[in-house]
This record gives C-alpha cells, structure tokens and sequence, in this order.
DNA sequence: TTATGTCTTATTGTTGACAATCCCTCTGTT
DNA sequence: AACAGAGGGATTGTCAACAATAAGACATAA
C-alpha cells in the first residue's frame, strides 16, 4: 500500500489510475455512458490528460469508444465473465509453474505468512465478502510476480484481475467458500515450496476451476443478474 | 486484406496503427527513443492524437514512457522472448480446446482450405521465412478468433502476436521447420474437426513448444541477437 | 398514430500555443 | 585529464479555443 514517487506521476496517469478505480469499485456502473467534459469536473482534469487516459483504458477493454458517439463503461456478460476464468486458469497455472521454479525462499516464508494474515482475517470479518476478496487477490498478486514471468504478470495484474474485480465487488462469495479458498492457498504455497511445479500447476487450475464452478451455480441461481 | 471504413477512423486511430506496424516491421528499432514532433511530421499527425496513440501503445507493452523524458520502443530480451512463448503455449491450447468446441463445420472447412494454401506457398517460396511467417500468423489467428472466446482472442491478437511478430520479422525460420509447422497443423486441425477438444489442446501446446525450442537453438547458437 | 426526414444542439475530435521538466553541454575546479 | 555543477535548449506535459460529427427533438406526411 506504499505509494512512492505520486508527485512525478503525470496527470494522464492520475486520471488514468482515478478511472480505473472508479470503474473496479463500480462508481461507474457497467454500460454506463460517461462525458468527457463531466468526467474532467469530478476528477479536477482537463480533457487532454483524460483522453489519454481514455485511450489506455479502452485498449485494456475497460471502456469501449465509438468514434464521435461517446464512451461506455465495457459490460460483460455472465459467459464472458466465465471465459475469463477459463484464461485465469491456463495463465496463472502458467503462473503456480513459474513461481515454483523461481520464486525465492524468502518470498515463499512471506506468501506462508500472508496465508495465516488472511486466516485471521477470514476468522474475524466472516461473511465479509470484501475482506476475503482482498485477500484472495493479495495472493494471486504475489503469485504472478513470483513466476518472473514480465509479460505474464503484466497481463495478469494489468488487464485481467481489473475485470474480474470489476464483478468481486457485487458477488458476494458462497458461505463456506473462504475457508474452502484458503485451504486450497495452503496446498499451492506447499507445492511451491516443494518446488514441484507440475503439481503447484495442477493445484492452481483446479483452484480457479472451483471458482469458476462457484460463479456458474451463482448465476444459474439467479443471484448475480449481468 | 480489406481496409473497410478507413475514413470513419479517427486520427488517434491512424496513429496507433502506423506505430504499430512500424514497430512490428522494425521501422522503429526495439530501444530507439523516439521523438514526439519527429512522428507527428513522419506520419502527418498532430500532437494530441499521438499522444492518445503513444498511451494505448505503452499500455499495450509495445512501449515505454518516462515521463518528460521520452518513449523508448520496447525491446525485448532473449529470456522474455522465450517467456512469451509459454505464454502462448497455455492460451493457445485454451483457444485450439475452445475452436475444437465451438468452431462451425464451415470455418473448419475454411481453416482446412487455408492449410492447401500454405503449401502451396511454401513450395514455391522455400526459404522465404516471411511467407511462411505470414501463413503462421493466419493459422494461429483463425484459432484464437475461433475459440469465440473475446477476451482470449483479444490477448493473443491484441498484445502476444505483435510482440512476438516484432521478432519473426528478423528471425529466419530453420531450413526443414516450414514443413514440419505445417504437419502439425494438419494434425491439430485434423483433432478440431474430431471435436476432440484435449487432442487439439494437446497439440498445440506442443506446436508451440517446438517453435519456442527452435528459437532457443539460434539463440544459443547466436543467430539471434537480441 | 406512427414513421420519416430535417434541423438544432451538445458532445467529441483536433489544433496550436503555453508552461514545466529533463537532458546535454560547457565551464570551472580538483 | 577527469569529474561535478550549473545553465541553456529542446522536448514533453498541459491547456483552452475551434471544427466536425452524431444523437435527439421537432414537425410533417402517410
């Protein structure tokens, strides 16, 4: 949570970084039409920076632009929503791979150390979903940046994590799921500690499958309308 | 081919795509800092439109701004290069599973027709890595849109293949590898037309690993130098 | 009443000028 | 001769006005 360096950040960063929170955190609603110049009033911008920042967004495919027609925040349907958890399957097992082969021991003794951080976490804020949620993406953060994998982690952390956070924060995860996630953190941290990358991969993919599953029984009952 | 509605594009459009190509082509060599001005009077633009164009392209990977001190084209190590092709080893065994699945018998027939082509291309241009190069990126572009999964293919269409392109274009492909790339096509989409999902997976994952091992032999014997 | 065509208006796209920042060179000192 | 510091210059970041386009409203006709 350390920010260094926010003054030689530029304004289209600043706008950029404005923006993409807004939409994660659903201040701007999927679909939703935004202005240009309504947008420079409630983030104190001018539109240059902010069709910068346009730009950066809409090639992450968090907005989508029509020439002259505006610009919309980018809604996914429940089947995309499930496609992107087919990727996050092959990539981040990608991810658990690389990170076995590499990851340093002090990285392993810290991400053990995040685990008991959530479990406690999970013990005294049960039920909130937000917490937990945090806390799993802390993970697959640490995960991603341990495969040493540039590309990878870029792809992971910059384009597909916004967009499923995007929808984290309106579904609220199933009752025993947490403590189902967190056991399921557990057995990949030991893979990765064993260095045994095919079984870190195998643990992985199963793990983000079982959320996926999670999600489909969520939509099929109705809970989560897109 | 087909350049459709050119005139409707925007002018950061325009931008974007000259950069693009010029990047891929090597018209713009990997670490050459570029000057904003000098683009504007390459391509006949103005500032604001670049700049929108310089974001979308730096948040796509192709390049790196400091700020107040300029863009640098990105430019890519010999172990990133490498990585890449893990990258793609898992999303397009993802795509070829999900075109095995969804592909219509149409686009099949298609896709079966294309292959002819390639071989006839490849006969007659021997040794002409670039044909060859170009009917690659065909096949494994027909894939990624195949799998009708957008997110999927807009990773691999929007960001991997331009990156890696960036590279085939100073990479002469080995004396037999044409044709051998061309049987394993065959097989993998001999497998989609079975609708054998794994089979096709598992295929070209190992297509793509022998593209990754080939390029990691001229690395080491120093053809590439990067 | 509905559909169609035109026109107005507001929004987007573009431009050129202005301000802020960093890089490079030149000078001075060790 | 080599290194450090300061200044000039060029380049980037920002802004506000202008032009072009599409959406929406209104009126007319079927």
């Amino acid at each position: 949570m350390a920010e260094p360096q926010l003054q030689t950040q530029t304004r289209a960063d600043e706008a950029f970084d404005c923006l993409q929170t807004a939409i994660v955190k659903g201040d701007l609603a999927p679909g939703e039409k935004i202005g240009e110049v309504e947008l420079c009033s409630r983030f104190n911008l001018t539109r240059g920076p902010l069709r910068e920042a346009l730009g950066r967004l809409e090639s992450r495919g968090l907005l989508v632009r029509r020439p002259h027609a505006g610009v919309n925040v980018v809604s996914v349907s429940a089947e995309e929503l499930i496609e992107l958890y087919r990727i996050r399957e092959v990539m981040e097992g990608l991810a658990a791979r690389q990170a076995a082969e590499r990851m340093t021991d002090e990285e392993i003794r810290d991400l053990q150390a995040t685990l008991d951080s959530h479990e406690a976490l999970i013990e005294e804020a049960q039920g909130q979903a937000y917490y937990q949620a945090e806390g799993d993406y802390d993970f697959h953060h640490r995960i991603a940046t341990g495969s040493r994998n540039t590309k990878l982690a870029q792809m992971l952390l910059g384009d597909l994590y916004y967009m499923v956070r995007m929808y984290r924060y309106r579904l609220s995860t199933s009752a025993g799921r947490p403590h189902m996630a967190l056991g399921e953190h557990r057995r990949i941290v030991e893979a990765i500690a064993q260095r045994d990358g095919d079984l870190a991969e195998f643990l992985m993919k199963r793990h983000i499958n079982a959320a996926r599953q999670n999600i489909e029984k969520k939509i099929q009952e109705g809970v989560l309308t897109i």
